[in-house]
DNA sequence: TTTTATTGATTGATCAGTCAATCAAAAATA
DNA sequence: TATTTTTGATTGACTGATCAATCAATAAAA
């Protein structure tokens, strides 16, 4: 059985496990039993990989967020004028796969984790942030750069409202509802600025 | 020592030092001695009175939704235009008691925990209809219905998105500053409508 | 032989929940 | 009023379950 080379393939198993078992239960509290048997391993394996379940769970953050900044990164790079740019940015937000319950749940679950864990709260404070400033470095080619400040505050705020919302699973908002109310804030304010 | 009619006191006591040391602890994980101690109680008397831990912190949310509400009740009645009312809504989601850091730890666990318990899920649903319902009654005063649940959503969504944005402290918005962005969306929208 | 991968078995700590016992106020009774 | 009974309040000590973490052992590749 043994090969030599396992580790990088058991790492990302038993992260992508981590999050599915975390989605699927909806809180960390979950057993490093559980993320091993989803993972198709022995519990001792992920101990012996990650060292402690804390650390496990911050690998897990870090590797999602990663994931989610490159869709970003792709869908700017696709978006050709600046205004194109900020309904990219709102668009990767509500992603299928990020907008799916479980996936709601195992972020909100990791929004509650940061309040402890220092490192699981650098993690988060970095995303918003590039949240934030993506916004308002496009924003600020469309309008002055204090309003594009403001304006970027309450769109994220919305996005991140509209995704909260989502996990109560009350009054479900589509997809593209989401997209568009939150496209229409932007250029409700805009026009707002012109006059 | 005994004395009779404790019971009432017990409950609060209990209640309220959850709250706390769920917000303290920024978590739900956390133990009934450490509860019970907080109220000054033993934990056999905090089972005694709530039967199980669940129970204990069900019985929180629901207290502690039952206070948001009734000064949500207070506020509306103190207003006396749909415009002041839409305003009062605003201004008492985000209260000084409200934005504490410790206030939103909780409630940020709360929405975790409704992804288990259903009887806190429903609790926050009924929360969440009834904030909707107060924005959308008054607008429909001012606005359309269909444009009064559209902008009811995106002003509901703000207000969730820019309380839980506090739970991470980075770049830390007052409350001034979260009533007057809110506020500026109904206004802002309200305007666009009239052309 | 040395190194890497892997696990079963075990340990130690933590905790929710139980229970029997105690104490004192209130109610009933003499 | 004095005495007994009942009842509510309260806790210390205990139990059983859960779980993270450890470790020694095994098996295969290098």
């Amino acid at each position: 059985m043994p090969k030599v080379g396992m580790e990088p393939v058991r790492r990302k198993a038993l992260v992508d496990a981590a999050m599915r078992v975390i989605g699927d239960h909806g809180s960390l509290t979950v057993t490093m039993s559980e993320i091993a048997k989803q993972a198709g391993v022995s519990p001792a394996l992920a101990h012996h990989y990650f060292g402690s379940k804390e650390q496990l769970l911050i690998e897990t953050v870090r590797v999602h967020l990663q994931r989610l900044r490159d869709s970003v990164v792709t869908a700017l790079r696709a978006a050709p004028t600046p205004r194109e740019k900020l309904s990219a940015v709102i668009r990767v937000s509500f992603q299928a796969d990020q907008f799916a319950p479980e996936t709601i749940a195992a972020w909100l679950a990791f929004y509650a984790e940061a309040q402890r864990s220092e490192e699981t709260r650098r993690f988060l404070v970095i995303y918003a942030r590039r949240l934030r400033s993506n916004l308002v470095a496009n924003l600020k080619t469309l309008c002055p750069a204090e309003d594009a400040e403001r304006i970027a505050e309450g769109a994220a705020a919305m996005i991140d409202g509209l995704y909260i919302r989502q996990s109560l699973r009350s009054a479900p908002i589509s997809i593209e509802a989401s997209i568009a109310l939150t496209d229409d804030y932007l250029t409700t304010h805009l026009n707002a600025l012109r006059g």
